[in-house]
DNA sequence: CCCTGAACCTGACCGC
DNA sequence: TGCGGTCAGGTTCAGG
């Protein structure tokens, strides 16, 4: 479900619902995540307060006195605000139950998603974990974001890290290391709204098209927040709506389709095991 | 370092 | 109705 604008519409959806609030107690039904949830998360938030809720990549962090509880929703999490008596469904693996009688409920049908604790070393901000620290730029800037430094993201930066590298450019832009946020859906929808192919290699592209292409990136991630996010199956943000997004996309989900642009049929192929789509005539 | 493919897991959908 | 195969919004890890 998630991408960068789903998860900072979740992030909206549910800060304002957290920020200052007690923790009273955690109830962990499933905690085979990815990795483990900890086995003393508990005993790290339990009678604290949320200081804010906030974001890198998609990690959602909610800020606590001595460190973060760190999210990450995988393929099919989701967190949602309810009641606290709410029975919970299949799937439903983890409650932080709040003073107002309400509680963050996280749901993770493939349970690829994560849970995890970070210490705050010393009262610094600066976040030091595996997970955080290898991450390249944000494409956005926000409020709500948590920056372990500072990185421009641009068309020159994008153009310099792509020096010398063959795999494709939709491999390199979905990189993480390269540029945050960047998923499968948008990634097609960059590439297409930037008139390039998503199989030309990565380090033949120009720095022109580069900056088409950090433009567009940053365009289309933009206005699919604005939008809410994209639902595909069942995504809604932390207010319950859906998103509208999906209603903007120009080849995502479209292979066989005709082009929104020229009419002409949208190619389908494979790269780097996920499904791209685009136009052989549009995109070059 | 670079690149590719397997792996993690459940559910939905499609053809037989 | 059931069975097997395929696919799904992400990321890490092993191996060449």
């Amino acid at each position: 479900m998630p991408e960068l604008p789903e998860v900072e519409t979740t992030r909206r959806g549910i800060e304002p619902h957290l920020t200052g609030r007690q923790i009273t107690s955690l109830r962990v039904r499933e905690s085979r995540l990815r990795w483990p949830v900890p086995d003393d998360l508990a005993s790290r938030i339990v009678t604290e307060r949320v200081i804010a809720v906030r974001r890198r990549a998609k990690y959602l962090l909610l800020s606590f006195p001595r460190g973060w509880v760190l999210i990450h929703l995988g393929m099919s999490g989701s967190l949602r605000l309810l009641d606290a008596s709410t029975a919970p469904a299949k799937h439903d693996h983890i409650d932080f139950v709040l003073d107002d009688g309400k509680a963050l409920r996280y749901t993770d049908p493939r349970r690829f998603g994560a849970v995890l604790w970070m210490d705050k070393l010393e009262g610094e901000l600066e976040i030091q974990d595996k997970l955080i620290a290898g991450l390249g730029p944000e494409p956005l800037i926000l409020p709500g974001l948590e920056y372990p430094r500072v990185q421009p993201f641009d068309g020159a930066y994008l153009y310099a890290r792509s020096r010398g590298k063959k795999a494709p450019v939709k491999t390199f832009i979905m990189d993480n290391h390269v540029v945050v946020g960047v998923g499968n859906i948008y990634a097609n929808e960059a590439l297409f709204m930037a008139g390039i192919r998503p199989t030309r290699e990565a380090g033949a592209i120009s720095l022109v098209r580069y900056k088409r292409l950090a433009e567009a990136i940053i365009e289309v991630l933009s206005r699919a927040i604005e939008q809410g996010g994209t639902t595909l199956r069942d995504f809604v943000g932390g207010d319950g709506k859906p998103g509208y997004f999906k209603q903007e996309l120009q080849v995502y989900g479209r292979g066989g389709l005709n082009c929104r642009r020229c009419e002409r049929v949208l190619k389908e192929v494979r790269l780097g095991q996920r499904t791209t789509v685009y136009c052989a005539c549009c995109q070059r």
